[in-house]
DNA sequence: ATTATCTATAGATCTATAGATAATGC
DNA sequence: ATTATCTATAGATCTATAGATAATGC
């Protein structure tokens, strides 16, 4: 039954991220202990020994799921070093992510439910959203310079708002026509190149 | 124990609307129907002779919270009508909006929350959403013309994502900067008068 | 006679804990 | 000997239903 150490630490990597997905999908309290443990091919006994409470969990996945969002800026942002900014906003505002919850970025996903979370949870996802803002405000300055900083986090607001807004509503002519009109917004109000070509989809 | 037919009618108001709250406060898979019938003042049993299920009820329950938050922008509006925008933006991206979830803006409050839901919800959403941008498209017309509809649905997510965004983190001043930063970003880009004004709190 | 609300409960599920088991690590 | 995981379970809570009660509406 024991397993290595190197084993039960690779376990426990596994629970936070199959809880990143499963919490993106389902929301904190949309799924149970149960189902994560069956998720990462454990059973619900182990838990505890692993994380303090659900609420660990929570605070230590919505961190994966952060820094798994980083990462896709990141490998977005080097496919067009000239313009970085453009090619973030083609993948966040596209209907592709709007469809993807599960693996999509977890301030969407998760927004809502945070701000019902204790400090360990908003922690999380202060640390990343920070993150997103200093990557946003080094592109923003290059171009424009100005107030970097609060550009920066008019545009993760708009980011954020528009896929927020496109998965609450049914129609989905609508869905894709708010983040086209969002993605317009933030590459034109930033002068970005290819601002007005609309094919973010 | 029989009230009147305009009684129960009442109580099943009293019920939505303090759903509408709870709902808001503690997201849809956080409060129970029986904290909902304690706070109207009923008991669980008499729940589903009102409701068809805890879907029907959060779909209505959304919808009253819509509303209620478009009766609160029509109000604000109306206090400036040489610019209403103004007025709407300064009490949405402000401190008492973020710490007010239980009365606040349902969009921030269930947005994570509606795109796990079913149609209904969807929905109501989607319906108020229609408004707020038909408001906003009205406002953004009357100042620069040009394509206003996409205007308002770039303006709706950068407010909605600001507070989205303020509620998920920790620090008060980071907070703060947030809905500064997106209402100064609001207003300088749709040429409102006291864009860098700031005192939005 | 009808029905709005009540009490009571079924059956499922949730978080968390207790103690057993069997493999690792010393 | 230690411990990662397992089985089993406690106790609370959740949605939904059944049947009783007492007032309304005809």
């Amino acid at each position: 039954m024991r397993v290595s150490r190197t084993q039960a630490e690779a376990n426990r990597q596994t629970v936070i991220t199959v809880a990143s997905k499963l919490f993106r999908e389902h929301g904190f309290d949309g799924i149970g202990l149960r189902d994560v443990m069956d998720g990462a091919g454990l059973t619900q006994g182990a838990f505890y020994k692993q994380f303090r409470s659900k609420e660990d969990l929570a605070a230590q996945a919505t961190r994966d799921a952060l820094d798994q969002a980083l990462r896709r800026w990141t490998s977005a942002a080097d496919q067009n070093p000239q313009d970085p900014l453009s090619e973030v906003v083609k993948f966040y505002l596209s209907d592709a992510h709007r469809k993807q919850r599960r693996e999509g970025c977890p301030i969407v996903a998760l927004g809502s439910d945070a701000a019902r979370q204790g400090p360990e949870v908003k922690a999380s996802l202060e640390a990343g959203i920070v993150e997103f803002l200093g990557k946003l405000a080094g592109w923003l300055e290059a171009r424009d310079g100005g107030d970097a900083d609060a550009k920066a986090m008019a545009v993760l607001s708009t980011m954020v708002g528009a896929v927020l807004l496109a998965r609450s509503v049914n129609d989905e002519a609508l869905a894709a026509t708010i983040l086209t009109s969002a993605a317009d917004n933030v590459l034109a109000a930033t002068g970005s190149q290819d601002a007005r070509q609309g094919d973010h989809s």
